[in-house]
DNA sequence: AGGAAGTATAAGGGATGCCTTATGATCTGC
DNA sequence: GCAGATCATAAGGCATCCCTTATACTTCCT
């Protein structure tokens, strides 16, 4: 459900957009991406179905509350980035403006968290655009470094093999979900989810070490 | 031609393979990403096709020169992000090495060497793999920040924008391509393809961004 | 040498995210 | 109020990279 597409619609409608609650035209979308109307408008229903927008027909797309946290988010490890790239790698802001575009999909909050901390928290971008607080305690954990007991909500899996992201869609282990750890052995994590009829869950390590998690 | 899948692949071989121009057989492939045997095979003939891999039927598969310095390269992304996430940004090396395969998709070689120099130039990643040599002075500049006359070799295109991509491919702006370039202005990049019949190219500044060269 | 196990290859499928073409619906300006 | 522009939506396509099923071919071991 999360796909590759999702977080860079959700970027590029937060940036575009321009007064208060005013829908951005897809038309506005469609000019950025360079894609045709119709793509946009495809992937814009796909985005609504998800819930990271609310499309209003002829008018254009507003940001859930969900979708704008997910854009602020983003904004943030994009501008953490362009900051560590300019400041400590010495790359012109330009360039590096579009290796963040990049990396900002690539590393998971905690990167972009101790990123801030190792530069000292700057609060604005190269070019002066404000660095959003991270919002949450966003401690992204691998599930693998957790103990039993630990409760814990999935944030992200990555790398995201495709082999490994069919396993756990197939135990719905899906971004969202809250679990507690039931046990941790040298070759699985034993698991509970909430609301799940299961009892429990054996995840492979292999897979457990690309399952991220956020501690409650 | 350089798809998604192709550096994750090269990879994989690259580090299961053995001996020395021992074939890697398919099989231990398919066991690494857990994917079909089906699918690897379709897979390793897209390599071959494209110059990346020899493929040896009942044997294996074995690296060309192309593939081989390919792989090298992004052993020494890997190891290099590797060698940052845990030494600047304190994270653990079990996640720090899923990280870093994330990352060295991301970024390009510009970025990994800066962060070399940045770091004093480590020859060892966290768990003591070495860190290969960048080989040639891969100074992956931006088309952009070149003056008129200079002479370049087409590396990168980042961010891969679908519709860029389809651009670029359109008018054979493919990595590898040697270009001289002609003029700069404020909208547009003049330049000529060696080899090629048509006496300029007239790229947008939007896309001359994207399009990442290193100089003769 | 023959049979089991492993490997190759063809054929057809699915999801994603883009494309184009085509048909209506709605909005806007005169 | 109507025409022309814009927008919505359906339908069919394409490329990538994975899947399964099924058949044929090679290798290896007894």
């Amino acid at each position: 459900m999360l796909q590759d597409r999702v977080e860079e619609y959700l970027g590029a409608i937060y940036r575009l957009r321009t007064g208060e609650g005013e829908p951005l035209p897809l038309s506005q979308l469609a000019e950025y991406f360079g894609f045709s109307p119709v793509s946009i408008h495809e992937m814009i229903r796909k985005l609504d179905d998800g819930g990271w927008v609310d499309f209003h027909p002829y008018r254009g797309v507003t940001l859930t509350e969900r979708g704008e946290a997910s854009a602020r988010a983003l904004l943030r490890r994009h501008r953490l980035w362009e900051r560590f790239l300019t400041d400590s790698l010495n790359i012109p802001w330009d360039e590096a403006h579009l290796i963040a575009g990049d990396l900002e999909h690539a590393a998971p909050e905690l990167v972009t968290d101790r990123l801030a901390e190792f530069m000292g928290e700057p609060d604005a971008c190269p070019h002066g655009g404000p660095i959003p607080p991270a919002l949450q305690s966003s401690e992204e954990r691998c599930l693998r470094s957790l103990g039993a007991g630990a409760e814990a909500r999935v944030t992200r899996i990555s790398p995201e093999t495709p082999a490994l992201l069919r396993r756990i869609a197939k135990q719905d282990l899906i971004p969202g979900r809250l679990l507690r750890i039931l046990a941790q052995t040298e070759t699985e994590t034993r698991v509970h989810l909430q609301d799940m009829p299961e009892p429990a869950l054996s995840i492979p390590e292999t897979d457990a070490q690309a399952i991220w998690v956020e501690l409650m």
